[in-house]
DNA sequence: GCTATATATACTCAATAAGAGCATATATAG
DNA sequence: CTATATATGCTCTTATTGAGTATATATAGC
């Protein structure tokens, strides 16, 4: 099971199947050197897609419905550059997610429904509610884009979620997706996140040319906040990540960017993180 | 397969099968809901230990020796904490990997050998030799404890290790283990050194009471380097980790040490890394 | 009681790094 | 010539962190 990465309008978004409710997958095939070049395999074949970062995510038993059987299912993270044809359907990460988009937090409404509706379910269980405000950066607390997995398992708990069980009276909005799909991309969303401030992955997001404005709007993307474009590029600059090259991008309008490149001299190792923007405490 | 972290004598060791060469195993059982709850099943039955902190690490195909088959193993980490009785040998991961243990770095002459050995290896593919300076921290860079895996995959790649099919020369010190479980050793590593950075999972190795000299020198074990005691307890205290309880430890000499404990409040996210002596470059 | 020892604390200080703002240069379309 | 959108340069404040100095506290042994 891969659940593929690419941006597209400024956001990320993964190729889906059955109407956006579950990944692609593919066989466990014995005559592979290893599982993950059996994935690439597969994706291939089925996608036509050459697959950059690549990481394998989690192990999971899959309970098959009807049977009494369950199957071992092993799911994968890989990113795919910008603007590659593909047959699947792209939806955006944040269709699922729309609290962990924070690029625009000009009065942000839904984060307000879910604090409000997490002190209910908390209500005199304090450890409960000091859980909520570290995870959801509620009252005097940051918010942390890697936490995006223990926010779904919160809301999940909370019964917030369609896929709750006990869920009671009207959910979140957000698309779900099957069995528990949208928990594996909880957890892809937060490795992402992870993975891009401290390697250089979304070099394998942008195309091989790229401005610098477009290499900050997708860390911003991914990061779901907003960056402080000086500060951003000090860091880009300080550790020669990216060199120009001598073309300009062809913008309808304003002065033409510069074009640069991914300068894999640092390979191994960098630093893409900071340069937010002020977060304003949701209280 | 279960890679069980425990901390002895000051030193992270692991619990080990077959003089030190593989981990225990067991079964993937159907019955269980989830993998990780047959993990934690088989481990128990076998050893009689409660897991502390636990995660996945890595599946991958093991190739069965003599078949033509391979079988998928799932291999997991988990803490337990000191003082645990049990009947599996103990292993120093230091034993396994002597050069990330830096915490005595007056002189380091194994660095030495392998920053050499590693220069041979590169010779004039300079791309090769950037790559062993950013991972081995060499000439101006630092030492990144979190890249044990990679550092290991450099030395096999680069023949210094038994294990590698193209070794030639003396090989590095350090215990080897069946297969690639001492990839499997290294990934745990550097998984553990990142962990205990961001979440509170070390208060699993620990007894439940503990001085915050105890708590130091579980971190520094497990970063593999020393650290700063004033900037230590500064860090540990402005978080509010710990709490003070009415007891002292009974040590044999000097004043006695408070016993502290974990204060679970800021269960999801914690801060432990900095306050490190200086570490210098080795070139 | 004095000393050696090992711990526990209290401060200070300098060097960065990070967040945030202001100003200006540059190119294009209309 | 102007509006627009980008690209840069520079400053300033604040928080963090690495590192050092000094001192307080309790115990064991003499």
């Amino acid at each position: 099971m891969a659940v593929l990465v690419s941006i597209s309008n400024n956001t990320p978004h993964i190729l889906t199947l059955e109407h956006g409710c579950s990944f692609p997958s593919g066989p466990l095939m014995v005559e592979h050197r290893s599982l993950q070049k059996g994935m690439r395999n597969w994706v291939e074949h089925q996608t036509g897609l050459k697959l950059g970062h690549t990481e394998q995510l989690y192990t999971f038993a899959d309970p098959l419905h009807g049977h009494g059987h369950q199957r071992v299912q092993i799911s994968y993270m890989a990113f795919i550059r910008q603007n590659c044809d593909h047959s699947l359907a792209e939806r955006s990460i944040y269709d699922y997610f729309p609290w962990e988009d924070r690029r625009d937090t000009t009065s942000c409404p839904l984060l307000h429904t879910i604090a409000t509706r997490l002190k209910q379910w908390a209500a005199d269980n304090t450890q409960r509610w000091q859980r909520c405000t570290t995870v959801f950066g509620l009252e005097n607390h940051i918010w942390n884009d890697e936490l995006s997995l223990q926010r779904y398992e919160l809301l999940w708990e909370a019964g917030l979620v369609p896929e709750s069980s006990w869920q009671n009276g009207a959910h979140l909005p957000g698309l779900s997706m099957h069995r528990d799909y949208r928990r594996i991309l909880a957890t892809a969303l937060s490795r992402m996140r992870a993975k891009i401030r401290y390697t250089p992955a979304v070099f394998d997001l942008l195309p091989r040319q790229f401005t610098l404005l477009q290499l900050q709007q997708a860390m911003e993307a991914l990061a779901g906040c907003a960056m402080h474009k000086q500060n951003f590029r000090r860091l880009v600059q300080q550790q020669k990540l990216v060199s120009r090259t001598a073309e300009y991008d062809s913008s309808p309008q304003g002065r033409p960017a510069q074009l640069y490149q991914f300068a894999p001299e640092t390979a191994e190792h960098c630093y893409l993180a900071g340069a937010k923007l002020p977060l304003p405490a949701i209280s």
